[in-house]
DNA sequence: TGAACATATGAATATATATTCATATTATAG
DNA sequence: CTATAATATGAATATATATTCATATGTTCA
């Protein structure tokens, strides 16, 4: 070998083989941690939760949270091409709305983790 | 005022007061990022997947992932911190598993938005 | 048409974080 | 006790990303 990038002995090779078979694609574990990753901030995080109680437009969200236009608006970009919120126009108003029945849950699931114990 | 980071008007004021009421307490918000950014990374997400099928030590998981021991026993003290892992050790040996019920459900969640459509 | 407003966005900056490298710690075997 | 192996960890580096700033885009209304 000698390229290889682990720099230990593989102790027990009949597991390591096992849990390989067992191991999604590549691919999908990136795309997995990339969703979560969206929800690893505060300000979305704030957004979302601000959202499931109903639509809001940009300044409306930025009031609320008291940050910048400029900063909400690009978190929800983020949120958009994450496919968890969606929009609709009206005038000059943007009013944005979660685009994802999931997101409840996986919140939940998240209290029930940090509440514990 | 004067002092808003918010630079734009409240368009509707009763909806922002509403949803205020609603939200939970920033800590709370806070350290739900905290817990979701744990999962927004490709490294602790497989390992994560890892430890679904078993225990694993650090060699075999480094080994797995064709990662360095040093990189992998970083990211599982982040796991550690998040209790999410727990471990115990056998001579030289230090094995991790899960410690959170929680997680198949939260993967499970997350699954099924990126692969929805 | 043009002034005003809501939103979007590119670039710069500041900050967070993943990995590497070197080394420390802990345990076993001889 | 010493050499070796498995793991842990501090510091440095490289990279990602959140926010700001300036400005562009899109819409309404006078």
């Amino acid at each position: 070998m000698g390229t290889e990038k682990c720099d230990c002995n593989i102790i027990h090779e009949d597991v390591v083989n096992r849990v390989k078979k067992g191991m999604p694609k590549e691919e999908l574990l990136y795309d997995l941690a990339d969703f979560f990753k969206v929800f690893g901030d505060t300000t979305r995080i704030k957004i979302i939760y601000a959202l499931l109680t109903c639509e809001m437009c940009v300044c409306d969200i930025a009031s609320l949270l008291n940050m910048s236009q400029s900063s909400i608006s690009h978190q929800l970009r983020v949120l958009k091409q994450a496919r968890l919120v969606k929009f609709r126009r009206d005038g000059k108003v943007v009013y944005y709305s979660l685009d994802d029945g999931h997101i409840k849950q996986i919140f939940d699931q998240g209290l029930l983790h940090i509440t514990e114990k």
